[in-house]
DNA sequence: ATCGTCAATAATGTCGACAATCTAGCCACG
DNA sequence: CGTGGCTAGATTGTCGACATTATTGACGAT
């Protein structure tokens, strides 16, 4: 884990991926400002690389708002992710080191403690340094910048696709199969394992937006 | 084509796409804000987009520059846009139009005159918007988004893989086969074509970086 | 001659004030 | 009762001033 950020930029984005400010609240500078305590002008280029980064809308005169993320384009964030962090694997498998392997290793134990004791979050953050470890060892930053970019945190917030019973335990196995072909330096096979491994979190999340559309549906509002 | 923009972040980026500030050449604000005639103000928002998005970088307390591109980024960058046209090419072939099939025709019929004529600043133009005529049909904004911002940056490069013999004809026939199977609404042929066509593309890039280098040994300085 | 110190300079970061702009609510009018 | 315009308030956009931070070059000690 890296050092917690004190800057604007990241105490909003952090504030917003978390839930903090809810799909297309108002981001009002001066409220922000006091909330986070940091100047307004701080805000405001924070708010700038958000709105860049697509985390936030940005209206000239018109101000922030958190930005909503549509059905759509979850699904589209989720593509874009299988194709990039595909090729992550299999660039990782060429080249990872004992060293990861070894971290890795460590992960996955500690994911399967997650599971056993059913701790949701705690596996969601194993999950990201699971990632983060191949990002590392596939050595292809531009990539890796690409996909760390990607909203999706945010999604995994926004439909709480973590809540899908049964589905942590099928993640772990496909978390260790990715984990195989990169010991073996199987690049083919690790491609296909992260593919298949975020096809599954494909398949989950549309879950999770049907679930969710049925249940608006009978309670509205 | 849309609107011509006029402030400070589509101005700023412009100039630097199109060559007017070089790799690694400072950015001073005052400068740039006299020169691009906005308030220093508007030119500190348009740095911070710009670093967001990978056209410049942006160090705390010592300025901006205009990014450099490693010949090693530069590849890493053509690899991520054959994965993500790769992408972009399958979807395209599935819900393509006979009326962008048709535009498609038209491009592929000046590209085939600009390669008679030697006109390789045109073909090169043309070849832009031939993917963007993709990118259209594929229907997938995330991706599309994702490729542009690519693109901007290796636009900076670009010009010197067009320098190879014979490039532009070979270039020509794969543009071609992706037409056909965009035409047959082949899927996994679009995705194979747009891959092989990519990776001629890095192929050609990674000649013209090691020609660079070749002369640049035998001609110092 | 080399290194380190320190002042001078240039550039960035931050703040407060004010102008420009949008929004909500009120009131007159049909 | 609904509609349209208008004012008051809230919010964003911009500017200039100043504080903070890097960089450069001169100078002196070893």
């Amino acid at each position: 884990m890296t050092v917690k950020r004190r800057d604007a930029y990241h105490l909003l984005r952090e504030a917003i991926v978390s839930g903090q400010f809810h799909p297309n609240e108002r981001l009002v500078e001066a409220a922000v400002a006091e909330r986070i305590r940091v100047g307004r002008t701080a805000v405001r280029a924070a708010l700038v690389r958000l709105d860049q980064e697509g985390l936030v809308t940005l209206e000239k005169n018109r101000g922030a708002r958190v930005r909503h993320i549509s059905d759509r384009e979850a699904l589209e964030i989720e593509e874009v992710r299988a194709a990039l962090e595909g090729m992550l694997a299999r660039r990782a498998a060429e080249r990872i080191k004992l060293e990861v392997l070894r971290e890795l290793h460590q992960v996955i134990s500690a994911m399967r403690d997650r599971v056993e004791h059913g701790d949701a979050a705690g596996y969601s953050e194993l999950n990201a340094t699971f990632h983060q470890h191949i990002w590392t060892a596939a050595d292809h930053p531009t990539a890796a910048r690409l996909a760390g970019g990607l909203k999706s945190q945010a999604i995994r917030f926004q439909y709480q696709t973590a809540m899908r019973p049964g589905r942590a335990q099928r993640s772990l196995v496909e978390h260790e199969a990715i984990y195989g072909a990169l010991k073996a330096h199987d690049a083919d096979g690790a491609e296909e394992a992260m593919r298949t491994h975020l096809a599954e979190v494909l398949e989950t999340l549309r879950w999770a937006i049907d679930t969710q559309h049925r249940s608006s549906r009978w309670l509205p509002g």
